[in-house]
DNA sequence: GGTACTGTTAACTATCTAGTTAGTCCACCT
DNA sequence: AGGTGGACTAACTAGATAGTTAACAGTACC
């Protein structure tokens, strides 16, 4: 690879002016955030390379530190800008119904890097320090604690469960796999990315809210 | 500290001897071994300093290469140290009955560290690699499965549910808090290790296996 | 067509880190 | 009492890494 004046493929297009200017402030920001994302997913704030992000975004590490300010920021954007992208679509599903659980799982299926991003924030931040859109992320998750609790109320779920002890649990049971992939091997002989243990455990899934809400 | 011929309090005496030596290769070792835990439990494998180990072990870093050939090997040499300490217990308690998941929280409760161990393993070894003492696990977790088989053709637990993710659940449940401390705050208000939350985490537990095995 | 600004680049630096070198100290054996 | 080998140490090294410098190149505006 020549690699002279390399500027990534922009790809995604994000409008469709799809003017491939060799200037591209927007676009170079988003290869970033999207190399960064990959990065830091794999590889955790520590354990991720700036200059190994620079080379993924096809742009150089100046630019890195250009738009963003130091690695621990890039990280912060990462992370805030993944927790945007799911806030909206999280707000409109159903987290009382009977299929509430696999739906759950659905949503994470294709975002494993996500999980792996919010385990390495409480493994390497999560301590004492404050985490990122504290307040966003507590208002999303208080809203769906409520939206349990009036569905005691209404019979719909049952209501001696401590509805933040439920939410607690509902995430445990989904994300567990993806942050412990080598226990789910052990345990059932599968990764959980392989297709077959995603059906089983979306029937375990389904048997076991109909128990729950039995 | 003046810290010239510093060495660390041999404190937890492994046999009575009790002499004190200044060279004493085996209380080196687990001093060495205690330190490693406390910082790869803290920081992970890559976030680890070796100096600090060295430190903490009141010895030399060359120590540290003279027992354990590298880094990784020091790790790895910490883990299996640490299965190897909780498995003959594991297999002693009740897997099948109603106390079952509260008993398991009981057993991690002391064992954060541990649950730590484990998911920097998951992280950032677990995707392809091979395991530590992969055998001795997955044979444990086989004989907890058994168990699970076992009591469900007793009648003891719901046979309509697959063991192995039954299993998985049972774990998910009991270590998701302390994986995720970030999240347990931001949804119920406390730390993981706050004797508040271990009070209602327990309270949920109870209800929910009694719920399950229904 | 010049000037000012902003996006972009390669090369540099100070610091840190895993791993090593080369040696000292001590216990025990004879 | 002297030598042998294992336990231990301080100082070093080579390479990596986050962050910086200084200059270059499009673009826009007059």
């Amino acid at each position: 690879m020549p690699e002279t004046t390399a500027r990534g493929k922009p790809d995604a297009g994000t409008e469709e002016p799809e003017q491939s200017r060799l200037r591209d402030p927007e676009a170079t920001r988003k290869r970033i955030l999207a190399a960064a994302l990959q990065e830091f997913s794999a590889k955790g704030i520590d354990g991720a390379r700036v200059d190994a992000i620079a080379e993924r975004a096809g742009t150089n590490k100046r630019m890195l530190y250009y738009y963003f300010g130091s690695k621990d920021d890039l990280f912060r954007a990462v992370l805030a800008q993944r927790l945007a992208e799911r806030a909206p679509t999280a707000r409109e599903r159903d987290r009382t119904g009977p299929a509430r659980i696999v739906d759950l799982q659905d949503r994470l299926e294709g975002s494993m890097d996500y999980v792996r991003l919010l385990m390495w924030e409480g493994l390497e931040r999560g301590r004492r320090g404050q985490v990122e859109q504290e307040l966003l992320r507590r208002e999303s998750l208080a809203e769906w604690c409520d939206d349990v609790r009036e569905a005691q109320r209404r019979g719909d779920l049952p209501d001696d469960l401590d509805a933040e002890q439920l939410v607690l649990s509902e995430l445990a049971l989904v994300m567990f796999p993806f942050a412990f992939p080598q226990i789910t091997r052990l345990v059932t002989g599968k990764l959980p990315t392989d297709a077959t243990f995603k059906a089983e455990r979306r029937a375990f899934l389904e048997l076991l809210t109909a128990r729950l809400d039995a």
